[in-house]
DNA sequence: ACCTATTAATAAAT
DNA sequence: TATTTATTAATAGGT
């Protein structure tokens, strides 16, 4: 379709070649477009010149294109050769057991495991880091207990308070001796059941008490 | 170039699309091919089919293709953009951080640090845990220590041995009586650093003893 | 899948 | 690089 036919093979002439490139570049990626359009179809087109600038076009994006080229692959192997499939899953799962050994390495020997390669002086250091890391852990311990010891100690207090009020008032306005023991043992309830709380914030039932 | 003009819209007809998208995929590809031969250039082309079947070219590989299509689009973004280059490595850190962070956490728990989240209940499993590796890495400890002590023994015993043949061998085949006090001597020495090793196998020199 | 009239692409010249 | 034009290549519609 020119003046001539030529032979498909690298044109020699520098000049001619650019020229042909720009030409066709345009032509193919017009093709392409029409292809996508024409036939409803997911084109991606990459073109490097041999000077290296990059020409691209793409129906969707390039990225979407790609994406979806990579997972039919996948598939195509799948389907293809299960002995490929196998492979391709046997080298992921490589890389990502490389990534978590380094990982579990360091953690395994914190979790007193694994000690075999490490000298006297290194298991001291370890040791010495644990200790150090006890010591930190029982003092975040004792003064959560603390501090959850006062938060009930308040409660303990602001209940008790509460019933004094209401045994005032039922004392006061009412004279019915029923009522006033009624309360004067709710009371003691709730403060007993608070005092066994500070032992034992969760499953504080009388029913099942367990061991410590 | 056919029997009659065409406007480039979706062909409705389900047959004709799929007859014009064989034709033009193939035409496609050939030309995409005469392209990376004539102009030197390199070409990857990924066809989806309305079906979602897959065709591809690649003048090269398609691998190939699309690394060089990452890498000069991020070539691209960081010569027009350089505040894209920026938001395109805060996202790669990002992802990078996050992935650190999960790693850490748990590794800084159990360094006795960043305890803040943790309950009573948490504290004390810590706790327990350390305990654990507390006991393997001194029994750990014990027996390597053990094992040093039972090597050097051997040791001492070997030399003491060594020793006393040449003791006999000197006494015997020469009557010369300051050899025979030399050797009794370096016979006491050798014992004497051999067992200050046992209780600091390294830096076993006698100027500098350092306390434990 | 093949045929072929017709259009589209493009090689070479400018 | 763009335009022109002769010629080839691609392909639409029919078989």
């Amino acid at each position: 379709m020119g003046r001539g036919k030529i032979v498909i093979q690298r044109i020699d002439d520098s000049t001619s070649r650019q020229v042909t490139f720009s030409k066709r570049r345009k032509g193919l990626i017009k093709k392409a477009k029409e292809l996508a359009i024409l036939c409803d179809a997911e084109v991606g087109l990459i073109i490097f010149s041999s000077t290296g600038k990059l020409y691209d076009f793409a129906s969707s994006s390039m990225e979407s294109v790609i994406d979806r080229y990579n997972k039919s692959k996948i598939e195509q192997q799948q389907l293809m050769n299960p002995a490929s499939e196998v492979k391709f899953w046997q080298r992921e799962a490589a890389v990502l057991r490389q990534e978590l050994h380094a990982l579990q390495e360091n953690h395994r020997q914190m979790m007193g495991e694994q000690l075999n390669g490490l000298s006297v002086n290194e298991l001291n250091s370890l040791e010495n880091q644990l200790e150090i890391s006890l010591r930190g852990i029982r003092m975040k311990k004792r003064n959560l207990i603390r501090q959850e010891n006062l938060d009930l100690s308040r409660k303990v207090q602001r209940i008790h308070q509460e019933n004094v009020e209401l045994y005032k008032k039922a004392y006061t306005e009412n004279t019915n001796g029923f009522i006033h023991h009624e309360l004067a043992v709710a009371d003691d309830e709730s403060h007993t059941q608070i005092r066994l709380q500070l032992s034992q914030p969760e499953h504080s039932d009388y029913e099942t008490p367990h061991q410590d």
